[in-house]
DNA sequence: TCAGTAATAGCAATGATTACTGTTTTATAA
DNA sequence: TTATAAAACAGTAATCATTGCTATTACTGA
């Protein structure tokens, strides 16, 4: 992986996301963005995101039912999907990593990770 | 829910998935349900899937990376995706329920269910 | 200040999936 | 059986998210 050259416009996302609690999707941090850079692409908003979660500078969210969403928090954490309103929400909880120990019980390869989410209902919605 | 109408596109469809361990892409199961129904289009493959996984008679996996896999194993259990060849392969392994309850510990919703899988290297690439 | 190279804007293209429409299949029941 | 209504279909167009391309601009180190 080779260093990055400073550009404004992955300072200016980078700083945005840090601003949300809601994990926002490229397209809003589009829309954001551009309030400081008019001219700024979506190409160039997609790009960066992808670079900043192959550095784990912040979180890709992938929920396979709308498009993927972003989380400026890059430590270690979980989510909650809510089943109603689709809202996306940080969980404060216990760590959960000895579900890779079990995954790797019976298993021929090694487990390295996993990625999980929660679903339900929110507070609003329940 | 309404009840389905029979329709031997479909039956087709789930006989595939059930003869296969590999979990296809939707692509996949079109070009092979092609050999018994020529005429299938892929729209009514995507249409079955859904109505399949929606109902309960098959599993859908989102990886968040590639397009969706199918899986005619619709009993719980997860699943190990290898970061170098991409495979995707069913684990046998203890039942990590609790999980939910401790995602539900200090949460104001309901958690209701997670989704999880499980990356690494696979028996072959390790 | 200048040269080299990475990053950008603008836009075209791709890939997966869904939507639409006229036709065919299935289920029901006379 | 045949008639009818509803669901499913094939074929195709459209959508949505994302990536790729190319000429221009902005960083960085000398």
């Amino acid at each position: 992986m080779q260093q990055l050259k400073y550009s404004r416009q992955r300072e200016s996302i980078k700083n945005f996301l840090m601003t949300r609690k809601d994990h926002p999707t490229a397209d809003v941090v589009y829309t954001n963005v551009r309030k400081e850079y008019p001219n700024i692409s979506l190409g160039t908003v997609y790009r960066n995101l992808s670079l900043l979660s192959q550095r784990g500078e912040i979180m890709k969210i992938s929920t396979g039912d709308g498009p993927d969403r972003f989380d400026g928090n890059p430590l270690p954490h979980y989510h909650f999907i809510c089943k109603r309103c689709g809202s996306v929400i940080d969980l404060e909880m216990d760590d959960i990593d000895q579900i890779d120990k079990i995954a790797n019980a019976n298993f021929g390869g090694v487990v390295e990770g996993h990625v999980a989410y929660f679903y339900g209902r929110c507070e609003d919605c329940k």
